[in-house]
Order: structure tokens, then sequence, then C-alpha cells
DNA sequence: CTGTTAGCGCATTCAG
DNA sequence: CTGAATGCGCTAACAG
């Protein structure tokens, strides 16, 4: 392992001189300068990001917190969270804020939170916000990703988007297309809904258009979906169309379709929300609010490193909400009968 | 920020005494011990890593790298291998090795490998073989997971399992089911097989009953496999039944079959590779071969931290071959028509 | 322009 | 059993 020592003995200079040729402050003669980046380069010299870290205060990482990477969503975040942070000069680290058994585990978090890494990016929509608040340690540079209520936002900057609207959005698209019976099905963890703004956009804009619209709640998978929408089939009169708060639910909305011999478009519209890869993947895709996931994971990624580099660049409760929600019409929904 | 210093002159003893008492090496009185252990606590004292590494020689990291967050594979993949990393103590670090325009990206590799990472974990499937070699530094400890071809694999240890295996038992348990006439198809990166020894595998057998297959190449996604396949399924006479490489390609066969009015399984059974979450979640549900994906990422990371503790725990070129594929029945086979 | 001097926070000898 | 000393690899004032 070549350190700067080595190759400032080599070169017969400084370690300093070595620093300043590698960091380009300029100090430094053209000559002395080549010769310390010749040896440099030939003993193939990586600086210790650790090192660095250490004497300047500074780490190189940014830790994501976040309950399930297995998730489309949240693996599509990460990535482009990734993409995001190395432009900046900054490595991931991947943290599952809960332990296998469901509980959160701080411990884990205490030593990863303004230590390894300079700051912590929580992906708030499924953890829980007494929890959160507690887990980080003070004084960490913290930014909340995602969360879903702009306007009733725990005390973190927090950088967001407008769920609300893209509730009113899948709504509006349904009953522009003339439907009036319209199941909305609902993302939830135990009996607390996980998608409240969504949630309440969308009623909103239903019964603005005098359509009545109550909840079913269900976990936020495929599945959840598909057992939600099997019992909200059954219904008589029938929903023409479904509205789900999250593409997951919507896809396995269809899949219930499918299963009940409803042809999708045609006698059943389904709407999500979201808009993750596998909503192109599906057949019929799945129409639903695209919500810019990669914009948004630049922006809190973006907010965080401010905030390392400037603690106080944001303030204690700064809300950023990032792009519009904009409708992506697909194969999913149609004409109301 | 407090530091072992502070607690130190807090506590009345000097740094070392207080590192002795956190790390429980026994050399300390009860009495001191517990004052020591009191004012850390009450300080609300977290050693830093960072430092810790730097002093030790020994980073708390391991770094994590593949070509695609998103894909579900790796995602799960992901997700496993940071709860074994953690098990051991150690943070999870992703890298995506392709830059956005597909180049491998070394100088983030260089930086991350063997100092801020202790080693680095390389998901084999998707990755070039001689990039590979060249983008590691040398003398970085270093593990290749899920590398296709067991019996050819770079001069570096390796975790896999028998893919070709895998194949094998896929075209299994369609010849068991009575089918002849099965398309193949398998993932490719251009006009490169990526997924050789699965097909290797799978078309032994294949000609081990008389059934010729050869193989139609797509690129690994559901695109690719629904493309694939309704090319596929114009043939004169139809195939009964896919052997798709991977679970992606599966699923795009299946929906290809729907568009192309033929019930699966009634019609065309379809069975894939891998066993990733959404293959049970699709419906028809997706027959597959079960990798094991959870034994593997646990295998690797051990495998990592082990050489990582003991440079020579692993020979150069050690292979380990980890689980066994196993057939996991679901709703995409049946009988042949 | 260059080298010397201090740390960054911690772990580990080695004397006392 | 304890504390002073040393070093991990690097950066950032300073002096020269």
């Amino acid at each position: 392992m070549t350190t700067l020592r080595d190759i400032a003995l080599i070169a017969g200079v400084s370690g300093a001189t070595v620093s300043n040729v590698l960091r380009n402050r300029g100090f430094v003669g053209a000559e002395t300068s080549a010769r310390v980046r010749e040896v440099a380069q030939r003993l193939g010299y990586r600086p210790n990001p650790m090192a660095q870290a250490l004497a300047n205060g500074r780490a190189p990482t940014i830790a994501m917190v976040f309950s399930d990477l297995a998730n489309p969503f949240y693996s599509m975040f990460a990535l482009e969270a990734e993409r995001a942070a190395r432009r900046r000069d900054h490595f991931l680290l991947v943290c599952h804020a809960a332990k296998p058994d469901g509980t959160l585990d701080t411990a884990y978090l205490g030593a990863v939170a303004g230590r390894l890494s300079g700051g912590v990016l929580i992906l708030g929509s499924d953890l829980g916000r007494a929890d959160l608040l507690s887990a980080v340690p003070n004084g960490v540079p913290t930014v909340l990703a995602m969360w879903e209520d702009a306007a009733d936002h725990p005390s973190l900057p927090c950088v967001t988007l407008d769920f609300r609207e893209a509730g009113r959005l899948a709504a509006d698209h349904l009953l522009a297309l003339g439907h009036r019976r319209i199941a909305v099905l609902a993302g939830a963890r135990g009996d607390r809904v996980s998608h409240g703004a969504r949630l309440e956009g969308a009623t909103a804009r239903l019964r603005e258009a005098g359509v009545l619209g109550g909840a079913t709640l269900e976990e936020d998978s495929i599945g959840g979906g598909h057992r939600a929408a099997m019992r909200l089939l059954e219904a008589e009169p029938r929903p023409t169309a479904i509205l789900a708060t999250n593409d997951l639910l919507g896809i396995g909305a269809i899949q219930a379709a499918g299963e009940r011999g409803l042809a999708v478009p045609r006698e059943l519209s389904v709407v999500g929300i979201t808009d993750i890869w596998l909503a192109a993947e599906m057949r019929p895709a799945l129409t639903t609010v695209d919500i810019d996931t990669r914009r948004i994971a630049d922006a809190s990624v973006n907010a965080l490193l401010d905030l390392i580099a400037e603690p106080d660049a944001l303030a204690r409760d700064a809300l950023r909400i990032v792009g519009r929600p904009s409708l992506v019409r697909r194969a999913s929904t149609a004409q109301a009968p």
C-alpha cells in the first residue's frame, strides 16, 4: 500500500509538497510538480479516503436509510442517489433501518451517522416519525426524502413532492374518462395509511366531482393490491375504475381483474402512482402518475451534501417540493364503459 | 462531537484506559471501569469508525460492485448482502461499476477499493472479465459472486452456484411434463450470451432427451423476453414450452403468450431461473428454479470478510459452489398439450 | 515556492 | 492496573 510518505521519499520532497501537488493547490513549481506526479503515477498511488476524512473532518460517504431495498421504488431511488452522490465525489452507504424482526436498529444508525458518513438521508415513506427523530444522533446532518405529507413533516429538512397533487391527477384522469364508480385502494401498514396525502388528494378531487370514494386499505405490495381488488370487484355495482395510491397496488389490481375475467382497460380501468419501472413493463402497461423519482433523488442527495458542507444551508424545517407529478397514459385506463 | 479524549478528561483517566474499558479488554479496575462507562453513556459517546479504521488498519465497510441496482435480482442480493455484512459489523457501500455512458469507472473503484472499503464484492454476471481484473487495484481483497461459469472463472476467489444444474433442472421439469417442442430463451448482452452455463445445462439435458433446442438470444429483461417470445410463438409448429434462462425473460414470455392469445400454462408452459420475488407475484406465477440468492449473498460476504481478515484464507482461485438449485413449481407450467 | 509542525480520533505497545 | 508515547495517512496552518 503506497502512501503519501513513500512517494515523498522517492521524489525527494516533503509530504506536504506531495499533498499540494496532488490536490492541485498550485503552490508548487512546475518541475517538482511533474516529478511528484510521475512518481505517484508510477507507484500507483491512491490517497486513503479514511485518512483524508479524518484529517479534514469530512467523510466521503453519505448513508441512505430505508426500510426495504428490494422494493422496486427504493432500489430505483438508491440507484439515482448513488449517481448523484458520485457526481459530488461521495459514496453511498445503504442501511436498512430495521432489523430482521422489524424493530428500528438505532445502534447501527448511531455508528454510521455523522462519522462514517457525513450525513443521513432518510427515505421516509415507511419509517415512523418518532422513531426517526430519536434514531439519528443529534447534530448529524439529516435530510428526509419522500415524506408523504409535506404539510406536516418532522422538524428536519425535507425533500419531497406534492403527493396530494399526484393523487388529484390520478383521480382527475379517471373522472375525465367518465368514470363514476371509482374504488380507491390505499397503501397501509397495519391499519395506518402510509399514503395519506395521495389519498386525500384523490378523494378530495373525487368528492369535488360528486363521486364518493371510500378507500380500502391494504399492505403496499402486488399481493396486497390483488387481495384488495378481489374484494372490491365483488361489489355490486362493480367499480369501473380503481385508483391505487401506489403502482404495486395497481399492478395487483390488474392481476385481480384478470382473474375475475374482467378486461383491462375495457371493463376496468386502473391507475397507479409513482411510475416505477415495472409499471411500463406490465401487460397491460399501467397508467400512472410519474413523480420523477430521479429528480427527487438528485435533490435529496444535493440537499444533504449542501447541509454537510454548510450546516446552516437549510433551515431545520426547510421544505423542498421537487418536480410536478405528471400523468403517464398507458394501457390500463380507458373511457368508462 | 464527543471524543475519547473528552470522556477521558471528565472521567479523570487517560485515553488508553477509556479505550480499554470500552473495548472490554479487561485490564481495568471495576470502579474506574464503571465510572468511564457512566461518563461515556452520559455524553452519548460514539467511537469514530474512521479513526478506528485508520488506527487498526481495518475498514468497517465492504464495497459491492454491480451493473444495475434497479434490477430486482441485484437489489435482492444487495439487501441480503447488507444484512450479512451487518452481522459482522460492516457497512455496505454500493457502487455502480459503470458510468451512465456504460464504460467502467475505474477511478471510482480505485478510490473505494481497499481503503474506504476493506474489500470488494463483484457481482459478476454482467461485468466483463477483462474489465474486472483491471479495474480492481492489485492486492485488494476481492470476491467474485454469481459468476456464470464456475468451470471458467477469473483468477479471483469466486462464490457462485451450479448454473449448469439450474439449467438442467428447468429442462428436466419441462421434459417430465411431456414437452418436446421447447424453445430456449437466453439472456445476452449484444450478441454474447450472459447465461452460458444455464444455457448449456439446459440444452445438454434437452439433447439427452432427443429434443433439439436452438436458443434465442435476447437482452435480459421483461421487454426482451416479450420481444423474443413474440417471434418464437409465430413458429410452426409452435413450441409448447419456453425455457428462459432468467425470470425476467420468462415473465416477458408469459406476457407475450397473453398477447398471442395463448393460455399459460394450458397451451404454453414457461419456466424461468433465479426465483426473484417478482416470479411469485406474477399471474400466472412463474415456475422457476430457485438458486437461493440469500445463501449466496451470505456466503459471498462471509468469504470476502474472511479474506479481509486473513488474506490467505482463500486461494487466489478458490471456488465455492453454494447451495443446490431447486425447482419451484408454480402456475406457469403444466402437462404438455 | 518548499519543508516543518501539528493535529484528526483512536488503538496499541511499553514503562511505571 | 494505569498513563504516556507512538503511529495510522493525510491536511492545514505556519515558517523558512
